[in-house]
DNA sequence: GTCCGGCCCGGACGGCGGGTAGGGGTCTTC
DNA sequence: GAAGACCCCTACCCGCCGTCCGGGCCGGAC
């Protein structure tokens, strides 16, 4: 049996939630609460499986308690009518592994439920399309690309120019590495050659794309 | 109605697919292949809505093929056994808006196929958890925090360091900005000194966390 | 053995990078 | 309207960066 509170301000939203994930036989509504501060509280007490958790409330407002809810322990699913991005960036940073709106069909938030009950994450079907594509644009794109372009250079030189992306000076590199700061100049110099960069900046963007730390 | 084309090497599949597909009776699966290049061909000569794409087969497979598939117009769900990393990763590069295993239960199934020909995106629970998980680690964290310690730059400041983000030298700057290069060497300074950085190549650093080109 | 090639190391020189000081412009503040 | 603060620009000095050159070491080819 799957254990969820229901976090809303409006009472009726809450009864809708209860009515609609009682109807499945495998979860059942422990708690309800109707901010932010409340949530933490049942989470604390009720240990639920499941939090729904509304975005907007008067008080402490969902956004600003899940971080807490979700170290308590339950999965977090954050239920809103909007879906603006900033929401969705905050939530997911925050650990909650689930986004719904509230136009969402009833058989598919009890399916949400379990998904997270069990380990699994789920998402409304437009946050879903957004968070691909700032995965598509952002992803590993340029990292592929950049590493390729480090491929040529040798072990050394790479354990060098990772220091050189770092921010360190050549004499600081030389003594990290105990050797002299001339060696240091020689591994960078020819690093620049491979990867025929001018500056050493351009050696660390590339270590950085390639994400290298 | 929405017009499905059905790829995968085994004609069993292709027919539990069909089954399950025409159960709905806003779908209609107007195709089917056994490999990436009839796939190709039949999403150039049908225009289909969707293409759900199988993974591994014989001969030219489903990642190879779903940029291609993807730029001649349908939406593209890819369907595997495994979610392994790396064929989401290709298949999101790709430009797939969907990615499902083939454990998924008939209803999701219709679901998917309605969710991306809507424009939106759905993934099974267990790669979306990762998507976000991927997200939270490399998200906007860095990113925000970097923006912020850039805030007490002035604009001209910023403008520069922006170029000395790009690789650029000081000579070069001063071309591109078509100012003196000791003017261009003051405001580096500037910011080193509000940044607390003692590098350049620490100021491209921010820059690049930041997300600023 | 000997030659050859790649990698790691080191020294000496020219040029770029960064620090310091100061002048001119505009907007607030009293 | 004058003082002050802030930003933008410029000029000079020194240290660091990058290049060129060369030497020692290890592996494989013949």
């Amino acid at each position: 049996m799957i254990r969820v509170v229901v976090v809303d301000d409006e009472q009726l939203v809450r009864a809708g939630l209860r009515l609609i994930l009682e109807a499945a036989e495998d979860i059942t509504v422990v708690g309800e609460a109707a901010d932010g501060s409340g949530a933490l509280e049942q989470a604390h007490r009720l240990r639920p499986d499941v939090v729904l958790l509304d975005v907007r409330m008067p008080g402490v407002d969902g956004l600003t308690v899940a971080p807490d809810v979700v170290a308590a322990g339950p999965k977090v699913i954050m239920l809103t009518t909007f879906d603006l991005d900033e929401y969705v960036h905050r939530a997911l940073r925050a650990g909650a592994v689930g986004f719904l709106l509230k136009d969402t069909p009833p058989r598919e938030l009890a399916t949400a439920v379990r998904t997270v009950a069990a380990g699994n994450a789920m998402l409304a079907p437009t946050v879903t399309r957004r968070l691909i594509s700032s995965f598509a644009d952002r992803g590993p794109a340029r990292r592929d690309a950049a590493r390729q372009r480090l491929a040529p250079l040798t072990a050394r030189e790479l354990e060098i120019v990772r220091e050189v992306a770092r921010g360190h000076g050549n004499a600081e590199i030389a003594r990290r590495l105990t050797m002299s700061e001339a060696t240091v100049k020689a591994h960078v110099s020819r690093a620049l050659a491979k990867l025929q960069a001018g500056n050493r900046v351009q050696l660390a963007i590339l270590v950085h794309d390639a994400d290298l730390l």
